[in-house]
DNA sequence: CTTACTGCAAACTCTTTGCAGTGCG
DNA sequence: CGCACTGCAAAGAGTTTGCAGTAAG
């Protein structure tokens, strides 16, 4: 799978007369072993567990890279700064606004009107974001 | 309409003990004829023509307290700046990624099966939202 | 009178860009 | 070798806070 994502980006950089190097290895492998949602900073601190010397930009520029190739999505949730996820696991959020937990959910029948509703208004789907604020479980007993 | 939300806004001011000043009044006054999402910056366009005095932080603040009191949302769509949304005009969006329009929608049965999910998850909405990417109509043909 | 509010300016946070040196192809 | 990439540092953009003066209750 991850390997498959790999293969995918080094078509894209070929592709474009872009260079594989190792920071980009390291950083997009990185990215797409997690399977979820990650900041710059957090990646950043990941990447430089394998390679010390790689800076913010160069992390902040790959993920721009593989957001370019649809690789990744880029979430922004009300704290400020910028999520990346990646691509290949689509889902959406209900986002606990006590202790800031992140829960995935996924339904196709949504996705379905979601279309039905674009179609209507001859909207052309590129992608999509649902989420839903509220209490969790935990937090809802507190 | 407005009047009532005026209204709720001076009895959240009272129970707290806060003040109700001219600037609060024209600030929100001018938020709540405003149907649709506006920035900061607009708003306090809109606001200082009435009176000019008016600051940026006192707009920006005065939206808090409204996000605070629950007559206001704020909401990050993609590009830096947060806008805000009469709390009383609730819709979700289609925003076109190359022409920036945002075309407001709602769907019942969307709405009910969002219930649906959170339910599942023992998760208590408080309020969402739902965005769709994609190509408007117009843009489409270019 | 007391306490909250306002507006300025400055501090912050996160993102984005310029540039000189590095290294892939 | 040429051109894209990297990392630093600095510039931007938007948001948030400190403070002294102002005004609501």
């Amino acid at each position: 799978m991850a390997l498959n994502l790999m293969e995918t980006l080094k078509g894209y950089l070929k592709e474009k007369g872009l260079k594989q190097t190792r920071q980009r290895e390291v950083i997009a492998s990185t990215f797409f072993k997690t399977d979820k949602h990650i900041g710059i900073e957090e990646l950043l601190e990941k990447v430089k567990n394998i390679e010390p010397s790689i800076g913010y930009v160069t992390v902040y520029r790959t993920l721009l890279l593989l957001k370019e190739c649809g690789l990744a999505h880029q979430r922004n949730f009300g704290d400020g700064q910028s999520l990346f996820e990646n691509a290949g696991e689509h889902h959406d959020h209900m986002i606990c606004i006590k202790c800031g937990k992140i829960v995935e959910f996924e339904d196709d029948r949504i996705e379905a009107l979601q279309e039905e509703v674009a179609k209507n208004y001859h909207f052309k789907i590129v992608s999509h974001r649902h989420e839903i604020y509220g209490a969790c479980s935990f937090c809802q007993t507190e």
